[in-house]
DNA sequence: TGTTCTGTGTTAAAATATTAACAAGTATTT
DNA sequence: AAATACTTGTTAATATTTTAACACAGAACA
């Protein structure tokens, strides 16, 4: 019965076996095996598989697993089997992006309100839904029984913002404001911080050069 | 003289600290202790301790660590010392947005060049920065000699691009596409992928509501 | 100048996570 | 129907990462 819990790394992946499979079951793929799954992933047959196995046995032997079975298992596992309502906190371009993105490409989510401060956004449209005053945030977290929120607002604003948010029964933030915050234990938050994910990405890079620039570092034998 | 590498997570740390001792230079804060960075990056004391132990000794015992002088050894560290070039492809919303950032926030990094396929989004101005076609892209890239780029193109024409600047001499890409890109050996791919970072936090999310949910599981003693 | 206090840097232990190996099914072939 | 080929699920081994413990060095104070 209770079965060891998943390690985080672990649910970090899920998403990415789900897309695949979403794009397999699009191209009437109907099996398909870890190995192959691996090839698509990048991650190795074996994390694959042991991954899976943290929640159950859904392939078969010799063959591999059924995409749309397995997609889903995944959906249930995840959490996305029913559709997850949230807000997204910030019009900015950011904000925008990832309102667009979800409403048109995530069909497991369900986007029902964006929220800006600045009056000059309030009243535009993005993909069909009204961009709308941060005071009107109140009535449809609640209305809607919302949980689930992106904040894209700036640094300075994110932890009030947060606040606001938890105070109206948010359990879960995905941050994309370069700040912490500072959240009951109740609370989730995931940090979306794009800055982080380009500095470490240069580090990778300066490193080579470094290597390739250096020259001959190696010292002679006398 | 060599010391052993560190690890990947330990770099993703890095750039947090930077941000943090920027705010504290900008507040005239002076001197830190690894206790008080623990409170403003939400990681432990120890960690940080162990992590600037990789690349040397930056502290005084019994005092802390000053300010400006770990910030200057964590950019040489990182490779922000000297400013990055880079490129953006894409100018979408997701585009413009890292555009904005990057170019007003983040002092580390030079923008180089914004390019777009769609004609509609050429010659219109992002942070004074006019977004070109991507037939240019090979010039500038050249010219400037670039070697990182952000893609913020639809993930079916992403591996497309990525090929292309790589031909053209990038060595570094932040990918942006919900694809997995083929890359050769020596190029450097780092995957921000917005769809994942939302669904495992919907996975914890889920995983409270069904605690909440399932009532009184506890058996009773008989 | 010695004593106490504070906080770093280093080494050791514990916890996580990945990789490898293989036994156990399932399908296919002869 | 037996033998072969495949691919999963599970267990064991390895590697990585985090947490803990503490010796050591500088600062403050008596």
């Amino acid at each position: 019965m209770s079965r060891k819990s998943a390690p985080k790394s672990v649910i970090k992946r899920l998403p990415v076996y789900l897309r695949i499979l979403d794009n397999l079951i699009r191209r009437d793929v109907e099996i398909i095996s870890s190995r192959v799954l691996s090839e698509e992933t990048g991650f190795t047959a074996e994390q694959i598989r042991k991954d899976l196995a943290y929640f159950g046995a859904f392939g078969t032997r010799g063959t591999g697993y059924n995409t749309s079975y397995l997609r889903d298992k995944l959906l249930r596992i995840i959490g996305l089997d029913k559709q997850t309502r949230l807000v997204v906190i910030g019009a900015g371009h950011l904000g925008k992006a990832l309102t667009r993105y979800n409403a048109s490409k995530n069909p497991y989510v369900d986007i029902v309100g964006v929220f800006d401060a600045n009056p000059e956004e309030v009243g535009t449209e993005i993909e069909g839904m009204k961009i709308q005053p941060i005071a009107d945030m109140s009535d449809i977290i609640k209305a809607e029984n919302v949980k689930v929120a992106m904040i894209t607002v700036p640094a300075e604003v994110a932890q009030k913002v947060a606040d606001n948010l938890i105070s109206l029964g948010i359990t879960a933030i995905l941050n994309f404001a370069p700040t912490k915050l500072n959240v009951p234990g109740n609370v989730h938050v995931h940090n979306a911080d794009l800055t982080i994910e380009l500095q470490s990405l240069i580090y990778y890079a300066m490193e080579d050069e470094k290597q390739n620039l250096g020259g001959n570092n190696i010292p002679q034998k006398p």
